[in-house]
DNA sequence: GTGCGTGCAAAATCTTTGCATACGC
DNA sequence: GCGTATGCAAAGATTTTGCACGCAC
């Protein structure tokens, strides 16, 4: 039985490759809500005898952007980080010091509803919303 | 009359420079909404005969961005952007189409609330709260 | 076999930092 | 004058790219 990962690249032409796959592995493995840097997508995958090469992850996780699997968050800590698109979890969100880059993860029900109703208001179908809230944090204050 | 710029710099034990004057002064000319990049900032500066070094920039923006005068945003590509953060105007949020891009902003009172109390359940000091809620807009569905 | 994908290393970006000097306070 | 801020250049961090080879199809 084929993938998803498999049928949509076929779709257009592309390859499943090994570390494709292991990539999309990683992010399933360690479930939508945890997020990752490229260089941190590398390490992981390292550390378990799989050797691909930094560059790759980089074109392979722009390429998982592009097709809908991966989601591309830009906290402020320096570099992009990416995670699961997840249709099954809760939405969740981020509070971020914009000093040091500390992050901590909240859900909200009420954020969800508005999200729901801006999606109505205009037509869209929604899919996903995600509220960030900057600020300050107490060690940095 | 002292700027609150310079009322803010004062109370910290730090000092309103020509630099950072042009760096806020520039933002306020070119009004909330539009959002300019570390290089384009310098690119700006330069043009109209400031020389400030684009080192400067970069300290300028972040102190500017904690100090809450500036929003950094999360668009995708390229580096970081700022723009003003304007306090007689709500934060606003915005609705995207995954599909082609179209963004419409919207206003939520309820969204402000939220990230209020979830800077104060960690102790953090509250700079800003931003929605972004993806979907599928009418025309491409 | 064809041509897309990978690895490697170099290059291109983007951002931060050390240090001497300049200047706001 | 004291101590913060700047400019410069160099270093650091992050991401992209050219090219030859390997492998999915």
């Amino acid at each position: 039985m084929p993938s998803p990962l498999e049928l949509e690249l076929h779709q257009d032409g592309r390859r499943l490759t090994p570390q494709r796959q292991k990539v999309l592995d990683l992010f399933q493995t360690i479930g939508s809500g945890n997020h990752l840097s490229a260089e941190e997508v590398h390490g992981h995958l390292v550390q378990s005898k799989s050797k691909v090469s930094l560059a790759t992850i980089y074109r392979t996780l722009r390429l998982l952007v592009r097709m809908g699997f991966l989601h591309e968050l830009e906290l402020n800590e320096g570099g992009h980080r990416f995670e699961l698109l997840s249709h099954d979890h809760p939405d969740h969100h981020h509070l971020v010091c914009l000093n040091c880059g500390r992050t901590e993860e909240f859900e909200s029900e009420e954020v969800v509803l508005v999200g729901k109703k801006a999606a109505e208001s205009e037509g869209f179908k929604l899919i996903e919303s995600t509220l960030n809230v900057r600020g300050i944090c107490p060690d940095c204050m």
